[in-house]
DNA sequence: CATTAGGGTTAGGGTTCG
DNA sequence: TCGAACCCTAACCCTAAT
């Protein structure tokens, strides 16, 4: 039995993908510390910013190998400022 | 980021036991500098020979934190495309 | 300057649960 | 059943002390 899932919002993942935008992927520990992005992740620890970057499929270079899938068709975007 | 993670293979491990077997513990440059363990060892460096001891053999325990600062004034928009 | 000891952090495979 | 969220821990990093 572990901690409940809790299902991670928008604001945490701009959060997240502003972080490494910031420090660059595998700096998660660095994300958490920033006071820009702490209060949004106040509830996630750096393993859970790593792992939920993977399964965002935001590997940043790898686009192709077709190994992504999304079943909807459907999109929309999602815009957040954040100072560097 | 770091290295990407490289296994550690048997051959590895075994030269890594008959080298502390032949210079005794904390002998880790000595290791790599012999040359009948170099060889084997040659994608690895001292700081791993000792870690790869330590979680080899006598178990420890940790978890702490640390901490980290920046100030900046640029800022940068986030784009996020979320697929319904 | 080079090396080690030990605490801290990450990477990736494995597991769980909605 | 599937996959996002979470767990386990080997492998790797940081750095004070020598």
């Amino acid at each position: 039995m572990g901690k409940a899932k809790k299902r991670w919002t928008s604001e945490e993942e701009a959060a997240l993908s502003a972080g490494v935008y910031k420090y660059g992927t595998g700096k998660w520990k660095d994300i958490l510390n920033d006071h820009q992005f702490a209060h949004c992740l106040i509830n996630r620890s750096n393993v859970d910013l790593k792992d939920k970057w993977r399964n965002l499929g935001c590997n940043a270079s790898n686009s192709q190998g077709s190994s992504r899938r999304h079943t909807g068709s459907r999109y929309v975007f999602i815009f957040q400022m954040y100072f560097l």
